[in-house]
DNA sequence: TGTGAGCCGTACCGTACGTTACGGTTCGCC
DNA sequence: GGCGAACCGTAACGTACGGTACGGCTCACA
């Protein structure tokens, strides 16, 4: 909710260490992750860790925040937009969301945040939110303005489109993954998956190619 | 997984008592269900909880089953299908798992199961996936099926459309509630949303109106 | 060389919670 | 009425873990 969610902070060196060690052990552990577990992994004391974290919440804050941190993807130059080029450029959005969302790095992380968000603190949920979808709607969002003043796309509201999009891409793999179903996506898989969402996006909101190739408007949604 | 994540167990009336209550504790506290606060509020002892489930898992995982087994929604019967019948047909899935998903008690027990996934313990989150998007798999796939048969629908993999379907129902609705941002659906915004992922879905694998209409095949996707 | 800051390792404390044990009460059944 | 099973309420135990305290080490710096 608030922005301070989406605040960067500055780690040392040191401690990128520390947040390293506590996502590899959130990984391999799940959301069971102890303080005194991490000192020893790290090799670190738990007074310098409440130190640095205060408590075990700030220490789970910065962990996400230090992930989300690394996370960020490029944003891709913005050339001449026809529709080649927009639709490789959604096909790899696609492709990258799909690769974060399958990593199991972010697995564990998204389950943290997921056990944490029903709690009384009112952040972590709120950070992975940031960084997850709504990141991604801010990332996506100018390539479908451009993509519409191209007049390549068609859409009344760009948030539903991109909730569409979003939905194409992710379906229910997000979900079956958290609740512990068994499944890697390969490279190739996730091509196949990222072009086929592009291309189901597209014929949803592509302007009609009719202009172009003399077949009719279908109508939008 | 296994089979054994979808039997159906019998429970008495006193036991579905302490189970609604359980239900009633997770949604109020998030996951920080303790056997001595369902005890009280339950007005049963810890032993008869430890008699009746093993331990504090075969608890959580009962209570799951109990509240899975109120959701089996009613199969729709399969009168003549056309177009129109097809289309409000997939509304009503998508409206109906909106409405699930969306709901106070799936979004605490989705919390639960996945929070539970990354532990040792092989169930719970494969409950909820057999109860959740692996039963909506169940439920829709015979209306998919009907509606090729019907020369209504195209597709080569009644698996992936099914996929589409889902992501275009739930989009991003579903990881945003887990992660506790505040959002309420309601019922003119789910029955929105379920007619609007209807017509997208059919927009991609419906047959051609072409057909009745003399226009080219749109190649499908 | 002295000194103080920062950190490691470890021991320790308090508490919350899962689990067990037990006395007292209700109730069906003979 | 007598009996046993089931169950309630509560007390007690053991442990895991968050958080704190403290002694010792290293090292920059005067």
């Amino acid at each position: 909710m608030s922005v301070t969610a989406t605040e960067d902070r500055e780690f040392s060196e040191r401690q990128r260490e520390v947040l390293d060690a506590a996502l590899a052990l959130i990984v391999e552990n799940g959301s069971a992750l102890t303080m005194s577990a991490l000192a020893r992994r790290a090799s670190c004391s738990k007074e310098t860790l409440y130190k640095w974290f205060g408590d075990r919440d700030g220490l789970l804050t910065a962990t996400v925040q230090w992930q989300a941190a690394k996370v960020r993807g490029v944003p891709l130059d913005r050339e001449r937009l026809d529709r080649e080029a927009l639709g490789s450029a959604l096909e790899r959005f696609a492709a990258d969301w799909l690769r974060v969302i399958s990593s199991s790095t972010s697995v564990a992380l998204n389950r943290l945040a997921v056990g944490h968000a029903g709690g009384d603190t009112p952040d972590l949920g709120s950070i992975v939110l940031h960084n997850g979808p709504f990141a991604m709607n801010r990332r996506v969002r100018p390539l479908l303005m451009a993509g519409e003043a191209a007049g390549l796309l068609r859409f009344e509201d760009a948030d539903a489109a991109f909730h569409t999009f979003f939905g194409l891409v992710v379906r229910d793999v997000q979900i079956r993954l958290l609740l512990g179903e068994p499944m890697s996506l390969s490279a190739d898989e996730i091509a196949i998956d990222a072009r086929r969402a592009s291309q189901q996006f597209l014929a949803l909101f592509g302007a009609p190619e009719a202009e172009m190739a003399g077949q009719p408007t279908p109508r939008r949604i």
